[in-house]
DNA sequence: GATGAATGAGGATTCATTCAT
DNA sequence: AATGAATGAATCCTCATTCAT
């Protein structure tokens, strides 16, 4: 009896400047990845993420379908410029094992553990079995390649006798589980007990490639 | 003689009668174990704990405050038996090292990537974020002393010069990663691509007491 | 930062007599009945069903699945009277059929524009496109069984020379129709000039089988 | 020719230019009335109306003051050839009955039931309920004319003998009853069973005026 | 005049929690 | 102790309306 009767009060948008609409997307995904790295996706309130990137909640449906494709949108995002990064390691010219794999864990230490991208990491860790779809082509894209790319230059060190044994040739993903520890260890210990992980790293890459037993 | 059952259904507490607490307990948490594990704790349902634990919800609050000292219970109560298999490890004779790793490997494989107990890792790993007084607790009873005991195991081996260097010693942590690994790996990819455990670890192994170096 | 941590206050049901869910489903019923033939589906609350129903928002998804469900189980359950009308006019003996049209054309007056019942009749009218399944529901139970009843009625009323012609055994939907106009009229114009219905009903009687005509 | 619109894009209004505004509320009344009659006034989307104006959502309400003033444009706007197609009616000479009632009905299929005009009775009828203000106007407007007109038609015909009775005169509504039996008839039933209009007004007309006692 | 991105109140739906039985 | 119907706060999403350009 009240429905059409009451003109619902005058809403609308408040004067805000234009800004390019390519900003507000990235505002979005800036906020939605504190947001979601902090409480996870289903805990994450999207009215918080509208008020970090200081829109209004209407505001995000105009970038992003719902929560979901917005954070597909977000984890997506993130692989290319991890794709990026493996290709270069891919086409380093042929140096020692030892100095790719320095390198290799000293850019990942910058780009990924030092900054905010760690945080997509951990939602890719800690979601990932609510999105099928998304570690299904984070394994096609990044995963599988990596490894293969891993395989390679193991292949090639154990020929060289860069190092001990061809137990990394086979299994790639040994040269890498230090790196996942140490983004878990940072996301679950971080706060308790921090790790060093270039020291962390160093070891590690002297258990590879044997530090003293090259010059004995 | 079990008559009572066909008596006008007392509407109320279904006949199941005295059973110990215990067990009923055990159900709900064997329950809540396999809804936390598949939805994460803010996704997964109380509703189908109970469904799932085969009694009416409200006798969740019987045995547990709310969702979260359930959720603390499930994944503070598994850490008893870690504990034990801790200490086995460390009461172990002098033997090898080479031994004691691969025991230590193959039990953790079989005890917890083989069983139900996978899935509390699991849950640490992708809610402790959420539970920083469930993490801390984790640390100081089993992260800290695992890493103690295995930091002691480590130096012994190098001072025998059963590894090749200290590193492992110094970053006990490079020993646990590929088991890390491997929960996180089956966690996210164990559909798409199974690892070989074994193999991982026998070549992690491998790795740490150098294989073929031993009989040169 | 804060989901976790503050306990949500507690909430719950306050105290409220058991009462028998069977009348409380006819509760809702009944306040849906009201909203949605005064607001229409669409701009009808279900927030002003409970309170009509004197129930809690949640509890209306306890006995319909959605606002959806609530509206065809609304529609649906009007059917069954309906029927039931129906069929008592089919068992009628073999009485004139002046005798047969007043019964009911008084029935349909009494039953349903004279009662609640008529509101359904509205929902149907204005909401039924939105709702095919129903509408095809009802066509099938209701619609076409009573023209086929009427047709047949018509049809021996002609062979008896009861009325004019044959058209109202070619239509039947003649013989409805001023029931439908008093359902509209009534919808729509009843606050501005009541009509009277009775009165309509006997004209319209007196048309089809001829009042005057019989005993000039 | 038409160069100007190679210029990059004003950003703006498109170079739709002078266009008169009058042809513009046509569009978004044409558009509005397939979009309301669609999904009814309340699940109507302004979006959706703009859309299929080809005009911005914006650009609504330039022309129209809120969502409820174009549904009242919409509708009021209808009621003026409706009252044209009346006055031709009644200012037809002195012809039978049978032919003003045929040339009525005839007309009322053409114009209304088989143009889109059908649409606005549909509407007026569903939504009716929610815009006392629109029916009012129309019942003031068309509806008591239209039956005065009738009741005056039907009283000659009456007088002259055209028709067996005084009931149409009584009940002019009796006259109209098919044609709002066709209308809703078609907006609830037409895609499961259509009905032969055409038909139903020869028989109802026959049924006024009486066919073969006419030529007896 | 025209645009359409932005706004935010509103409403459907979910689910942890309570309590009369 | 056990039950499960009832509760209502919380949150996602929609869409009428505004206004800077």
């Amino acid at each position: 009896m009240k429905r059409p009767a009451s003109k619902p009060r005058p809403r609308g948008r408040p004067p805000r400047a234009p800004e390019q609409s390519e900003a507000r997307r990235r505002a979005i995904l800036d906020a939605a990845l504190v947001e979601f790295a902090a409480h996870g996706f289903a805990a994450a309130r999207l009215d918080d993420v509208a008020r970090r990137a200081g829109i209004a909640k209407g505001t995000l449906y105009l970038y992003f379908a719902d929560k979901e494709a917005l954070f597909e949108a977000l984890v997506q995002g993130a692989i290319r410029p991890l794709l990026d990064n493996l290709q270069k390691v891919a086409d380093l010219p042929d140096v020692p094992t030892r100095q790719v794999l320095k390198l290799l864990f000293a850019t990942f230490a910058r780009e990924v553990l030092g900054s905010d991208r760690k945080l997509l990491l951990r939602l890719l860790i800690t979601e990932g079995a609510r999105f099928p779809r998304l570690v299904t082509f984070y394994h096609a894209e990044i995963v599988a390649p990596g490894l293969a790319l891993m395989h390679k230059l193991m292949t090639r060190a154990a020929a060289r006798g860069e190092i001990a044994n061809d137990a990394p040739a086979r299994f790639p993903q040994l040269v890498m589980a230090p790196l996942l520890l140490a983004v878990v260890w940072d996301m679950l210990f971080g706060r308790i007990a921090a790790l060093d992980v270039e020291g962390l790293i160093d070891a590690h890459v002297g258990l590879l490639v044997g530090e003293g037993r090259a010059a004995p």
